[in-house]
DNA sequence: TTTATATATTTGTCACGACAAACAAATAAA
DNA sequence: TTTATTTGTTTGTCGTGACAAATATATAAA
């Protein structure tokens, strides 16, 4: 019988870490009467660099699933942050559009998510942040090879 | 204009690691035929280690909305997994204590727990480890440091 | 060509996270 | 003691996460 430790659990403070990072960017974004959540910035952000993706491509590089980002993409629309364009060519396929309001969200944003990062790792070097990262993207290759088999 | 890398992100990386790991934990509760979520295991793990905390008391230790906790523990104490009970001296607070049965779940509960620790984690040797708990601890001070001033 | 299967998206349900409002009991202030 | 404030909990709303079922289009197989 193994009984884990919580308070000495990588799992644990991950989890932690996350909903306390998504809580300061929360709280930014109400600071800044900027009405979005920070999943909808992560669209806004991938059409930014990389505009015209089809919702299942953006649930993918996002992490979500397609249902969800399927109601995220509804939300961005009727609030004119993006546009949704059926394919010509594969009538199934929605294509996403950033609109003009959307980038301008978007370059907020930005500023927001860069404050929030200064928050969040304030005092942690470059090379703790290196190191984290990558042993998170090692996590997250772990995690995705298990899901996946 | 700070643009923000997503890709050189930790917030970022930690936010998808999150995902990932509870996506684990869920799996593996779902193959053991356990009907418990995750968040709900976290209050028996606590109850276990300390019964008759009140809701509010595991919704600080817990890092949860205290109305979010009112629920999960409605759905603890329907499911039999908990009792509730009315403090005799403090009449507004309620005490919860963890039953047989939720006694005997939470033991399966920590394997579950043990095996997507192995997973998520496989390759990390004990320094990575100690050295991303100290680097997730230092993160969850500052957040907490901005969101409470 | 017809049928079966795969793919892209949507809708519904339930649990959880954030937030606001409400209520009761306890405590402090007038 | 009466009034005001604080504390512990609950309920409601909305956005999101997981998952299943439904729909439409595209592609592969018979």
């Amino acid at each position: 019988m193994n009984k884990i430790d919580l308070s000495k659990s990588v799992n644990h403070h991950i989890a932690i870490s996350s909903i306390m990072i998504k809580r300061v960017f929360f709280k930014i974004l109400n600071d800044n009467k900027l009405d979005i959540t920070p999943e909808q910035w992560n669209v806004l952000y991938y059409l930014d660099k990389s505009n015209g993706m089809t919702i299942g491509e953006l649930s993918k590089i996002t992490f979500k699933d397609f249902a969800n980002m399927s109601r995220i993409s509804q939300k961005l629309e009727n609030a004119s942050f993006i546009l949704k364009r059926r394919d010509e060519i594969d009538k199934r396929v929605f294509k996403l559009f950033i609109t003009e309001k959307g980038q301008e969200l978007n370059n907020q944003l930005h500023e927001c998510a860069y404050k929030s990062t200064n928050i969040a790792l304030n005092s942690l070097d470059d090379e703790a942040r290196e190191m984290m990262i990558k042993n998170l993207k090692q996590i997250i290759t772990n995690t995705g090879e298990f899901l996946n088999k």
